[in-house]
DNA sequence: TACTCATATGCGTCATAGCTCATAATACCT
DNA sequence: AGGTATTATGAGCTATGACGCATATGAGTA
């Protein structure tokens, strides 16, 4: 026989991890994650994220709504504004946890070498 | 000098914010997060992993050198085998922080609709 | 050396995601 | 209603990324 180890059969992707693996990928976009960091704590229109960035009018709607369906960020109309914030300051906290993450662990790490451990 | 305000210039990407939107990047991808969940604590070599997950040799390598390139996973060759491992506990704690703060968060949640706050 | 097993990599293909342009929808004001 | 400002959306282009195939590299063994 090939081997048939304690976990052989594929774990059959949970909805969980699959929601995970979908948000996470929305957080991974460059510009997305900017637009989370300028928002900060406080919340901001559109125009003024267009400012902020310099970013395109409809780039800036557009990976807002990535943000929205994600549901990382809340929208409220103000007027013809609408504002955008973070749906929970918790995301940024682990947000930076991660960050400071990969700082404590990329600069000295030989990552890209094969023999490591 | 054109204006000087608080933040109304473009704040240019800090390698910290790129280097994380990098990883971040790398994490979304769904069969990335199945290996690191499936490695967990313990390494694994890649064949173990291909049985796992039922996926390609090809494309478990190809994915297990993005994480390795990120900084996620470590290799170490015993024999002819190469063994991969997360390159931290930590993260697969932090994952999981994200992984509740979305379970918390996106079910009820109307994301989806614009006026929300 | 030759042969086998385990893993990595170059190349080509295909799907998806980001971007822009133009335009629509919505709110406010006169 | 018309006009202006703000934001959203659909269509099309392009770049990027994931995947498979073939092949290369490396370790072990006879």
């Amino acid at each position: 026989m090939t081997h048939m180890s304690s976990r052989a059969i594929i774990p059959a992707n949970d909805r969980r991890e699959r929601d995970l693996s979908q948000a996470i990928r929305v957080l991974g976009e460059p510009n997305r994650l900017r637009i989370l960091y300028n928002l900060g704590l406080e919340c901001r229109f559109v125009s003024s994220i267009m400012d902020a960035t310099g970013m395109t009018q409809t780039n800036v709607s557009f990976h807002l709504r990535a943000l929205r369906e994600a549901g990382l960020v809340r929208a409220e109309r103000r007027g013809p504004f609408v504002y955008y914030c973070l749906a929970d300051p918790d995301l940024l906290r682990i947000l930076n946890e991660l960050k400071s993450w990969l700082a404590a662990h990329s600069p000295s790490d030989s990552s890209d070498s094969l023999i490591v451990c």
